[in-house]
DNA sequence: AACTATTTATAAGA
DNA sequence: TTCTTATAAATAGTT
């Protein structure tokens, strides 16, 4: 349905497949509430997109949980029985989701090194480079939109101060109630200093190896190695 | 679809809801393969006739088990029992490593939003934004240079094939050497396409209704590559 | 995100 | 049930 018959295989192209997995995986979910609805049937769906976000249908899903169950019963396949029996079962999947939470990482932290410029190995094409570049364009585009959209708004707040200082009214009692002690003041001023300010700049922790993002804890929750 | 709309509640009619039932839960279950298939995702689809009869997707439903252990692991469900019931030090490392993991992959997202433009909101400051439209602009020229670079070498090479064709050397020998089998030039000669598909259309077996619970004895292995 | 040209899915009818 | 056919829906490619 569609302009021109589509191959069943995988799409290639990366936006494509995006946007076609976020239509098509719309258009299951209603065929499936259609048929649950029309025919009283109970329908269960779930769907992970590339990425391991979770789709399910019902949703909110607590039914769905019910539906396994009734699966499970079904079909004799017993989860729990894996936990009793000595986790070993268990243990491979654990450590399958560990296996594929790691490719997922690695896969997301290559785009990003490929978005920064670090290393764009992984491009080999004049097309894929073409693309990058559209794609840093237009996020460049937003940033700077949105640069200038913080910069009106506090170039506006800035001349209101100006104004009522001028009109004599105390000035500290209008200005002060502003949360944040005004880095953003400072920065038209021209006194734009990574000072003591209170807003964070925050980049990643990075602590140039290993680290990749310590995560919550700062030192001891670290790695487990578990391999 | 069909002659005339229909109204979007049980149908009344015992026989038509039967039919109705087979026909739509056959072409749900199409979509999902279509969906699973076309956007390399994994699918799982359990539908409840009103008499209680079980048909799946996949199928043989070897792999739907797996999805559902998955989106067990994933909604926490069965993870969180098993860290409290018993378990070894070992499995408790490994969950850890599971939500470490999983908190890095977040925060890689995020990351990854903001550079992308899709999400700005986490940088609040000019400052913030400066240092990112900075990095943008480096990300831009590394990409524009390496476009550049790419460009002449593959330039450099045709024109050496070229002459090396005009010069009345047997070209092939020349030539072939290269080990890709050179979309490079492709690209410069304008066919540069996603030819070859040879993949497969295989809709999976599906004897339509009972063929249901023959379970993995049946076909090939089907592997779903859920992990 | 919206918009069509087309392809698909399917409600009725046989 | 299955086949056919008229129509409603879904959606691929485009903007």
């Amino acid at each position: 349905m569609g302009r021109g018959r589509v191959e069943m295989k995988k799409i290639e192209n990366r936006v494509s497949r995006q946007v076609t997995f976020s239509k098509r995986r719309k258009g299951l979910i209603k065929k499936a509430h259609e048929l649950a609805v029309l025919c009283d049937a109970d329908v269960g769906v779930g769907v992970f997109s590339e990425r391991g976000k979770l789709f399910e249908y019902p949703n909110p899903p607590a039914s769905l949980t019910d539906l396994i169950r009734r699966y499970e019963a079904v079909t004799n396949t017993q989860l729990l029985q894996v936990q009793e029996t000595h986790c070993t079962d268990h243990q491979q999947q654990m450590i399958a989701e560990i296996g594929r939470l790691r490719r997922e990482y690695e896969q997301l932290q290559a785009r990003l090194m490929a978005y920064t410029g670090e290393d764009l190995s992984s491009l080999t094409s004049v097309d894929e480079l073409d693309e990058l570049e559209q794609q840093l364009e237009a996020a460049l585009c937003k940033v700077r939109a949105r640069k200038e959209e913080l910069l009106t708004s506090l170039n506006d707040e800035l001349q209101l101060k100006v104004t009522v200082t001028a009109v004599g009214v105390e000035t500290e009692e209008i200005a002060e109630p502003l949360p944040p002690p005004s880095p953003p003041f400072a920065y038209l001023l021209n006194v734009n200093e990574k000072s003591a300010a209170s807003t964070v700049l925050q980049l990643w922790p990075q602590a140039d190896d290993d680290d990749v993002g310590s995560g919550g804890g700062s030192g001891p929750p670290r790695g487990l190695q578990l391999w």
